[in-house]
RNA sequence: GCCCCCAUCGUCUAGAGGCCUAGGACACGGGCUUUUCAAGCCUGUAACAGGGGUUCAAAUCCCCUUGGGGGCACCA
């Protein structure tokens, strides 16, 4: 069997939803895996709804995920253009031809005539469907039309009463009867094709051998395979996956929560976490392994095992895979992820070397690299606020006295590793006959402001001697003012 | 309304007639660990939509019902 030709097709609205990101994906693991060629189209036939620079935030979101796609606008192939606004000729003349060969023909009807005809079908309760009446139009009043410049469209002529059979690589055979289709418009009055016709020639132009694309397409799907016949095409494979959904059920769309992969990237999640929870949103190993890369996905893919039934967008998994996938990255590729944040936060001038020891810290406890510069800030500032819960609970009249206590005794501690400052603290708090965590806690609370985080006598290592200090200092200097001033 | 598709824990899913007392993951509950919170480890709750067949045997095959979804444009 010759190499496999897939291509992804979206039409471009300005960001890329993540179902067609998972729909990218799919083309881009079959592809890949079977050595095929995987190929980006743009389909922007529907002149009302250009989006400046869509295309450019497409090529570039695709990027970011990592699915380069071998022929395409800017890489180029042997098939080009592949925007369909810069091959408008060749829908025409392919249109014309089905019409020389009586497959397809003008239609002269206005929108409002149209509208009417289908306010009348609904009342009469029949299914609303061209009722063909261009057809009663002589040859030369045809012609005429034409030559006047009337607006025109081209339908195709579904054939009557026949069976249209199409095998589905994951639904099998699919069947429906031709009474039942449209004639569907091909070419519109403004000469651009519809997506039928410009999807079926290029596909079949482009060489492309399989037709992977979303569950809605399935009715299409007999219209595109009449035209194949009309042409006398070979017909490709076809793969319709199972739609992504809401919460609710139904088909993922905005309003019901982010549906941009910008959205999620701009929120830090890692594009190994958005690949991997995605591809995992109908298609699944067969195994109970759940963590895979680009690199794996690929090696393991098959359309065989993708299911028919639709998925729900989980976030809450979603975000459960970033943390995985954050912790699973070098600490070095987590402090570049982070270091937007971090600028964002006003984090200037943080030496590589600290960060890195803070990230070594606190990766298992991150969930995203920007955490770094929010969750975990009090590593490179000191803290701004102190937790009035922690204060209130941990905070008592004879604290202050106890915490200078320790900073005392931690002045000497050298070198300042967790180990020595543990054996100080807990001295310390032996010798004033209290328990250790009546100095950890409120330790804690001067030195980030917080009541959790990682352990503390790392913290205070990686913070380093003169900076736990002066945040003691500093602490116990505005906690004990607090407390006077709350406790009356 | 018409056509098409789908149907296992709340969610993602394993399961291709006996391995199913239905497995895993997220989420949720409990426990262990711990200076705290996470993580980790252990553990619990939780599903074959319903009804008929076929079969010695059905979550798995067939039919019906129900439910959900998608599509019915000069949008893709």
């Amino acid at each position: 069997m010759t190499a496999p030709r897939v291509r992804f097709a979206p039409s471009p609205t300005g960001f890329l939803h993540v179902g067609g990101l998972r729909t990218a994906l799919y083309n881009f693991l079959f592809a890949r895996n079977m050595k095929g060629t995987f190929v980006l189209r743009i389909e922007d036939t529907d002149r009302t709804r250009l989006v400046e620079g869509a295309v450019e935030n497409l090529t570039e979101t695709l990027r970011w995920a990592g699915l380069d796609f071998d022929e395409g606008p800017g890489v180029g192939g042997p098939y080009g253009p592949y925007i369909q606004s810069e091959r408008t000729d060749l829908y025409r003349r392919y249109a014309e031809e089905l019409i020389r060969t009586g497959k397809a023909y003008y239609a002269f009807d206005t929108p409002e005539e149209l509208d009417a005809m289908r306010l009348e079908q609904q009342r009469m309760r029949i299914p609303p469907k061209y009722d063909r009446r261009a057809l009663k139009l002589t040859p030369a009043e045809v012609e005429a039309k034409l030559a006047e410049g009337v607006p025109a469209v081209v339908r195709m002529k579904v054939p009557e009463s026949t069976t249209v059979r199409f095998e589905d690589r994951i639904r099998g055979t699919v069947e429906f009867s031709s009474d039942r289709l449209d004639d569907q418009v091909l070419l519109k009055s403004d000469k651009f094709p519809t997506y039928h016709l410009a999807n079926v020639v290029d596909d079949h132009l482009m060489g492309i051998t399989h037709v992977i694309r979303g569950e809605e397409w399935v009715s299409s799907t007999p219209k595109h395979v009449l035209l194949y016949q009309f042409f006398g095409w070979e017909l490709p494979e076809f793969a319709h996956l199972p739609l992504l959904l809401n919460p609710d059920k139904s088909k993922l769309s905005k309003r019901q929560g982010d549906v941009a992969v910008e959205d999620y990237r701009a929120k830090g999640i890692l594009r190994e976490a958005l690949i991997n929870f995605v591809a995992l949103l109908g298609w699944n190993p067969g195994d109970e392994r759940e963590l895979f890369s680009l690199e794996e996905l690929t090696r393991e893919f098959s359309l065989d095992r993708v299911g028919k039934s639709g998925a729900v967008f989980n976030v809450e998994k979603l975000a459960w895979m970033n943390t995985q996938h954050t912790r699973r990255k070098p600490d070095e590729e987590i402090l570049s992820l982070a270091a937007p944040s971090m600028l964002e936060a006003g984090l200037e001038e943080v030496a590589p070397g600290y960060a890195l020891n803070v990230i070594t810290l606190v990766k298992e406890r991150m969930s995203v690299p920007s955490d770094l510069a929010t969750a975990f800030k009090y590593f490179f500032t000191d803290p701004e606020q102190f937790s009035e819960q922690s204060r209130k609970k941990n905070w008592r009249p004879e604290t202050s006295g106890n915490i200078e206590a320790v900073a005392e005794a931690l002045r000497d501690v050298d070198p300042f590793d967790e180990g020595a400052i543990e054996r100080v603290v807990r001295e310390t708090a032996e010798r004033l006959d209290v328990g250790a965590g009546k100095l950890i806690h409120p330790l804690r609370l001067c030195l980030s402001g917080e009541s959790v985080g990682p352990g503390l006598f790392e913290m205070m290592k990686v913070l380093g001697k003169e900076t736990c200090l002066r945040r003691i200092n500093r602490g116990v200097r505005i906690l004990s003012e607090e407390s006077l001033a709350s406790n009356g």
